[in-house]
DNA sequence: TAGATTGTTAATCGATTAACAATC
DNA sequence: TAGATTGTTAATCGATTAACAATC
């Protein structure tokens, strides 16, 4: 399978592509590229080249058979597997993650939470949160393969450096620190601050042009 | 005052040059494209040429004072107003945010929390968390522009067009639903599970090359 | 056949990179 | 002057869009 580069943009249209048909009727049995960008807003020709991209199942007058393409799409995106992570922060801010249910589809599984100041164990959800001290036992245990950093932008690198001499491979970054890791590790930012950038800039740009 | 469009990357990096310079020690009188571009792993030309657009104080030799370039940064990015947000989900999600200080610097802040199955308010951090009874006074009375949406997927248009009829110019959309608003409504999708899905792909061909 | 749709090839657009002139 | 740096102009690259042929 020669695994060719994906855009970024083209993998997020992916996603929305896949929360899409998935959200379609049970009796809708086939979708054409042309029903999905009017749907979502996006250009025809566009979501034509992608799912010509992730699937063969196309067919002439009929689309695309959704089962089929959820699948291809799944596929694609490799969720099938899913991917356990440990998240390590502080108190208040792991709430949200530990009980976000929609990273599970995204083959994401947060295991545990570690709290850098509490040294007893307690619970947030359905999940543990652990303190520090448990991070190296759990993570050999479970063989975490991904670390989700939480932490103040104080303990944010040296938290990561713990991360990676544990065997870490992905860091996914929700501090705005820019973190230094090896070249073997992948870093992922989620950087908050730029969605409101985004979303205030339209907004003033909306407002100028009335 | 001619706002030329802004492409998303070169938002993303204007953010991270302003995250960056802020944190040079004091003493640091001056900063050039070059030494940002080595510090943060990017390519150095694309960093003069943000920086030419963005400031006008770069000097031969010296590069730009830094004071005066996060002044610039910060004018560019419009953040020395803070626009006041309230966020309405339910209540575990939402401490997060509530809690997280690093909104503020990007010029937003939230000023409540409105949640969607407590009919009584409480207190979360320093903030208040209210019934959803509240919300149409309280936007009134504080005159919010921008509402946050995380409650669970099948609330979330709902949740929408309840922010958009009392006046809310902006949405953040956390859940991973596709809304619809009005064309002067600005919809920013905040998509954790795109960042998932980069982070996978990106673990994937790290490990495929090895 | 006509129409809806796929999928491909060529054209356009925008952003990044390379090359270089200007300046202190 | 030499060197570091800015800022601009031209070249490259990649993604999107447009045009069109193929198919059921």
């Amino acid at each position: 399978m020669e695994s060719k580069k994906v855009s970024n943009n083209m993998l997020a249209r992916t996603l929305i592509y896949l929360n899409y048909v998935k959200s379609l009727p049970q009796e809708t049995k086939n979708i054409s590229a042309t029903k999905i960008a009017d749907a979502l807003g996006l250009g025809e020709v566009s979501v034509r080249k992608d799912l010509a991209k992730l699937s063969d199942g196309g067919r002439c007058k009929l689309g695309y058979p959704c089962q089929d393409l959820i699948k291809d799409i799944e596929s694609f995106l490799d969720v099938e597997s899913t991917m356990k992570a440990v998240l390590v922060g502080r108190g208040e801010m792991q709430q949200l993650l530990l009980d976000y249910s929609g990273f599970e589809t995204a083959g994401l599984e947060i295991v545990a939470g570690f709290d850098l100041k509490c040294t007893k164990k307690r619970n947030c959800a359905d999940k543990t949160i652990y303190p520090m001290s448990k991070l190296e036992n759990f993570i050999r245990t479970y063989d975490i393969k991904i670390g989700i950093i939480m932490a103040p932008e104080e303990d944010a690198q040296k938290v990561c450096d713990i991360l990676v001499k544990l065997g870490v491979e992905g860091i996914w970054n929700f501090t705005p620190v820019h973190l230094t890791v090896p070249e073997h590790v992948v870093l992922q930012n989620e950087y908050l601050a730029l969605s409101i950038a985004k979303l205030r800039m339209q907004m003033k740009e909306k407002q100028e042009t009335r």
